[in-house]
RNA sequence: GCGAGAGUGGCGGAAUUGGCAGACGCGCUGGACUUAGGAUCCAGUGGGGUAACCCAUGAGGGUUCGAGUCCCUCCUUUCGCACCA
């Protein structure tokens, strides 16, 4: 079957150096660089034999060229192209035996196999450094989907190959000096070379690169990078996807569809089903399929395969910011808007979505559609809620196992505004929590005060707030609008219940702008609660409609501080000063106060250490 | 095996990033008001000790005047990858 793929290996490079600069969690860039997984290492061309003394050139990609003098074996890929040819006549029979059941398996069950298997295949290839001979074997341990498909087998230096030489009895060769040597393991680390040739005694890690120089200058190989990305296979044979705008002329060949016809749209049918055949169901669609070839107008038809769901993903985010642009993907109003500032989704797409929409937008710079290379600049994973169902632990919560939490319970007991604050309260964010309901009380209960509080002070604002609820005022604001910045939620609903238990004991009625900035900076986390005391405070007007207020950092700094005192690090007592007090000036009033003073009596005070308006540690002896 | 997190009261979690551990809330205890309390309000609440004090952030070391925070060695746990040569 033929399928359309997208190269985005071209992109492999720029995909992984480019994640440095974002400011994403590390998981996810440890998940992609791993997903990329790039390897620098050179490609060797060997030359393997076959029965009837044909030769041929077999090529090896390793990340140790500095292992090449203890290659005692090779093995291909049980789908390599050249097993055919290389297979002896009297091996042929239990190689394809072997070819066949690795066929039959799924991936799965060849991941899951613990113990190696292959076959000798009766071949000998020659190894370019030292002309030796050594018998070439096939195995499912090496992948057909890897490098070159076929890798030469260093068994003192590599863990699997050590694995496969003791199971089969090969030759172990060390070439790579190491404490522990390789009688009962391989040695994977770095040393120096032996039995090398001509690099004997060389630091492994500098051999590595003087064979490749050699290699290259004999043209036997080359330095090169392998990555674990592969090319992406972008075709479906289904009905539900953009269709891939390429039309079959029996003349020409596949044709692209003119940029004026685009989009290719679906068309309307009533069975969307699956074929059964594997081919597309549009392919059963003639009007559709049938059309004209774009470059010579003779008979052709459409491609029938569509896109991934995959596809409309990865660019969807720069539609939204321009709509309504008819003849552009991007508006100039909507380059504005562009690249997404702040992304917010769960850690199951850190690879597959993310990996695709930067590809994509990649892409898209590179012809200039977009001026930024990122779609994303910071990406925030928030946790899941879990919650005990019939297995018994906390999982994520799902139809299937069975412990959904339906919230209209909860909506119509507390309503949606304390249950909303209430799962911010629950934990930091990015955590996954057990969910659990007995705290929404606690949320509500603040809700209930907040309310009381605002009400009765409704009309009856005081003109002249005095400086202590101005603090509160201008503190409040601070804490809000930092902890939104950094996204710690669960610590914003703590400042506004801390807030009104300030406020509340200060027994005094609050200034207007006080319990209207109030109102504002609760209003996302409980919207209808802010709404309804803000028309009631004798607004026309939404409260969504009203900017975000500033602070004041006069209010947020103060005179005086409390300074813990400390003798020989434990604490002993706090006293008052003056912020900006000296140090004299900070000690002396702390070896007046009492409690501070006994610890002080007849001993002598070695250090003192003073930071700043926070603490003071007297080392004494 | 490799990689990234997490571990703090009875519970969920705070801690200005090296500076008063336990903010805020739940729960619990006592009290007030009440015919009543699964309402509301007030007070208390890490552990030990009569007390002065002592002990405490998974365990053990270290650095420092000072460590939940930094370093080393472990333990437990969640997630991701896993024959990638």
């Amino acid at each position: 079957m033929n399928q359309w793929m997208l190269r985005i290996t071209r992109y492999a490079e720029r995909l992984l150096r480019n994640l440095d600069a974002l400011e994403w969690p590390e998981k996810v860039k440890a998940m992609q660089t791993n997903w990329i997984g790039r390897s620098e290492g050179a490609e060797v061309t060997f030359t393997a034999l076959g029965p009837n003394g044909s030769r041929h050139p077999l090529k090896i990609f390793t990340t140790r060229p500095d292992t090449l003098f203890g290659a005692t074996y090779m093995v291909m890929a049980p789908e390599h192209p050249l097993v055919r040819e290389l297979t002896a006549d009297d091996r042929s029979a239990e190689v394809n035996a072997y070819v066949e059941r690795v066929k039959s398996e799924s991936d799965v069950e060849r991941a899951a196999k613990t113990e190696k298997t292959g076959v000798f295949t009766g071949a000998y290839a020659i190894n370019p450094v030292n002309a030796e001979k050594i018998p070439v074997w096939i195995s499912d341990y090496v992948l057909m989907a890897y490098g070159t498909g076929a890798i030469m087998a260093v068994p003192a230096h590599d863990e699997r190959d050590y694995e496969f030489a003791k199971k089969f009895g090969l030759e172990i060769r060390e070439v790579i000096t190491s404490e522990a040597g390789v009688a009962t393991e391989a040695s994977v680390g770095e040393g120096t070379m032996i039995n090398s040739g001509e690099f004997t005694g060389r630091p492994s890690a500098e051999g590595r690169k003087g064979i490749v120089q050699w290699l290259e200058q004999k043209e036997l190989g080359r330095g090169t990078v392998n990555y674990k990305l592969r090319d992406w296979v972008f075709s479906r044979q289904r009905y539900w996807g953009e269709p891939i705008p390429i039309i079959h002329c029996e003349k020409c060949g596949p044709v692209a569809v003119d940029e004026k016809d685009l989009p290719v749209r679906l068309p309307d049918i009533e069975r969307y089903q699956p074929t059964g055949t594997g081919e597309s169901p549009l392919a059963t669609i003639h009007d559709w399929v049938n059309v004209a070839c774009p470059k010579c107008n003779g008979p052709a038809k459409r491609e029938t395969d569509t896109m991934p769901q995959w596809a409309g993903s990865s660019w969807y985010f720069l539609r939204y910011a321009s709509p309504h642009a008819k003849d552009a993907l991007l508006s100039e109003e909507g380059r504005k808007w562009l690249p997404v500032d702040m992304y917010v989704g769960g850690v199951e797409h850190a690879i597959l979505h993310l990996l695709y929409a930067r590809f994509f937008t990649m892409f898209l710079y590179d012809i200039g559609v977009v001026g930024f290379e990122e779609p994303f600049k910071r990406l925030f994973n928030q946790g899941m809620i879990t919650y005990v169902g019939k297995s018994g632990k906390a999982e994520k919560m799902s139809k299937s196992k069975g412990n959904v939490v339906n919230p209209d319970g909860l909506v119509r007991t507390f309503g949606c505004d304390s249950l909303r604050m209430y799962e911010l309260f629950v934990g930091p964010p990015e955590l996954d929590a057990e969910w659990n309901e007995h705290g929404i009380e606690g949320v509500h209960r603040f809700l209930k005060r907040a309310w009381h509080w605002v009400s009765i002070h409704n009309g009856q604002w005081s003109k002249t707030p005095s400086r202590e609820m101005l603090v509160q005022r201008h503190l409040l604001l601070k804490n809000v609008t930092e902890r939104l910045e950094s996204f710690r939620m669960n610590t914003i609903v703590s400042s506004f219940m801390e807030f009104l238990n300030d406020v509340s004991s200060m027994n005094q009625a609050p200034d207007k702008e006080t319990v209207e900035t109030f109102l504002v900076a609760i209003a996302p986390f409980a919207p209808h609660f802010a709404e309804e005391l803000w028309q009631q405070a004798g607004h026309s007007t939404s409260i969504f409609q009203e900017k975000w207020p500033v602070w004041d950092e006069a209010y947020t700094v103060f005179d005086t501080v409390t300074v813990a005192v400390q003798v020989n690090g434990k604490l002993r007592g706090t006293i008052v000063v003056n912020a900006n007090a000296a140090e004299d000036l900070v000690f002396e009033s702390a070896s007046k106060d009492p409690a501070i003073a006994r610890y002080l009596d007849g001993v002598q005070i070695r250090k003192k250490v003073y930071v700043k308006g926070r603490i003071l540690n007297l080392v004494v002896g």
